[in-house]
DNA sequence: TTGAAAGCGCTAACAA
DNA sequence: TTGTTAGCGCTTTCAA
């Protein structure tokens, strides 16, 4: 493997000059310049990442630390975190925590280990590793679910008010006892979702009732469990909020096996409008929420940050968009 | 930032101790071992990564290069890869193609240049820049797809055979005029299919015609536009063998517009088990693909190379399996 | 505009 | 078993 010492003996300069020559200063030569090119193409000269970083202090790497790659409206993110990141020379690093605060704390570890310029994080629940990262002075940005402490910056959405509407839209429609399968306690998305759903049921004078309320992980196994608890009560929901996308299969899984139909029986919205969302009969009510837009602005923020880190926190919260399909549609108003 | 020094001179022992200690290495005093440990958790010391690399020559750090991220397919395949590499103290860095070979050259550089241990790929078509990490020395395995040369690693799936095994069901099944929609030429998977597609005619005495093929990007779009080509000819197809589940939201998307119910009158195979095929009407038939275990062979095999560059070149080629469902079945067949 | 030289933090060869 | 020391490849003063 060639080093920077084989370009400069090949250019016949020094390693300082071949050195300014490929990072692009001004204070070089321009007929140096261009031997040191060659030199360095004929060579297929590739500079060494980890001494460049070492030397620097710093990699021009970010790290995105997720909490499931299996899940499209992270991986919907994570395409905008790369594409504002790679525009400005930066790579990405995808982690996956698979919703652990273990699994999150050493990709924190492994982030501040390789130096890297900043770290891109959905939050895990209440461990409070991140304040490692504060402590160094590494950048950080929050996304979908926001730190424990106020102080630093967070793109969200109002999930709660977002909720809210796709359970006045489910009473709106007629239903009677609308239920609610969300996410794990301390996952803030999970809580503020439920509490949206209590909001609207509050706003219509309606009783909420942890009977209609069931929580899991936010996979299909755990929703297709609740759901069928749920069902298999003495007076079961007629319709049901749903936390998110792999939940809404799990529902809809437990809901052919009982044979009850979508959308007449039970009304239906869930969180995330997945490709598929149309295809099922009938098609899903859903919140879509701008999973590639949160993923460009915390790149931006993040990168804001890396740049000045004494700027003020910031926190930005996008709106989500009620779809409203059949699932949700009384039979009797159709 | 704490240095190795730092924690020396609060153990009051030399560097060499420390990085002993701190690596598990068995010649140290158990006494002096557990107060570099104690002076390295007070200082809160971690190690600097690239400092360590730049040392070592070699990070323990795989980069995994796909096609697509959002593609569930190849999630699940880094899932794969992921566990297997996590086993053994490597990290994963996720890179994104996006079916791309001057971003897959990219990536390939950005990894050179990191010195990672590894490169796992689906090479996105016939660009050769992967000579580049053999002429290097670093270790790599090819997924899903081949290499152009035959002398590498890599870990198939025999989408051809199951191509047409897909065909003969579809046959069997009373189908008159099966057509096919595959991904972009030169991708060796949507090669496959075709070829498999077409065996699987010819292995029923059925003439095969372009009329009935289109090709596509491996997205819903594409699929969607061929769709509609297909089915607005005098004679459309009957039945459909669709490439990858991604296309198969775009042909179903498709066939809803028209009002045309699949399975009935457009008999259905896709590619991929994806968790929402059997929540469409009628459920979708598939291929379903063996994604996470592709991921777990090609890790272990990548491990095995690293550790023996010299060990002869394997291709692992997994089966598929046709899960035969509802959007397949001919209706004077039900 | 260029070169010499120091040094980033770590590990490993060698010496004690 | 421990310490001393060289050096991985690069960037960046500092001096010329």
């Amino acid at each position: 493997m060639p080093t920077i010492s084989d370009v400069a003996a090949r250019a016949g300069v020094s390693t300082a000059t071949v050195s300014r020559a490929l990072n692009g200063k001004a204070t070089v030569d321009p007929d140096l310049a261009a031997r040191v090119r060659t030199a360095a193409t004929e060579l297929g000269y590739q500079p060494n990442g980890p001494a460049r970083a070492l030397r620097r202090q710093e990699a021009a790497v970010v790290a995105l630390i997720i909490s499931d790659v299996e899940n499209p409206f992270f991986t919907a993110l994570a395409r905008g975190v790369e594409d504002v990141a790679h525009e400005v020379g930066y790579s990405v690093v995808l982690c996956n925590s698979d919703e652990n605060a273990d699994k999150e704390n050493r990709y924190i570890d492994i982030a501040i280990q390789e130096r890297v310029a900043g770290v891109i994080l959905s939050p895990s629940g209440t461990a409070t590793s991140v304040a490692k990262l504060a402590n160094r002075g590494t950048a950080y940005v929050a996304v979908d679910r926001p730190l424990p402490e106020q102080d630093s910056d967070a793109v969200l959405v109002d999930t709660r008010q977002a909720a809210k509407q796709a359970t006045a839209h489910l009473i709106a429609q007629g239903y009677e006892r609308i239920g609610c399968i969300t996410g794990p306690a301390g996952v803030r998305t999970a809580d503020d979702r439920l509490a949206g759903y209590r909001d609207g049921l509050k706003a219509a004078k309606r009783r909420s009732t942890t009977r209609l309320v069931r929580r899991s992980e936010y996979k299909a196994a755990g929703a297709h469990r609740a759901a069928l608890e749920l069902l298999s009560q003495a007076e079961p929901p007629d319709a049901l909020l749903i936390a998110n996308s792999a939940m809404a299969v799990g529902v809809l899984q437990a809901l052919q096996e009982r044979g009850i139909r979508a959308g007449r029986e039970v009304g239906l919205v869930a969180f995330d409008d997945a490709p598929w969302a149309e295809l099922v009969d009938p098609p899903l009510s859903v919140v879509a929420q701008p999973a590639y837009e949160i993923g460009t602005v915390a790149a931006r923020l993040l990168l804001a940050r890396i740049a000045d880190n004494s700027r003020p926190p910031t926190t930005t919260t996008l709106g989500a968009r009620l779809i409203e399909r059949a699932s949700s549609v009384q039979l009797d108003r159709r």
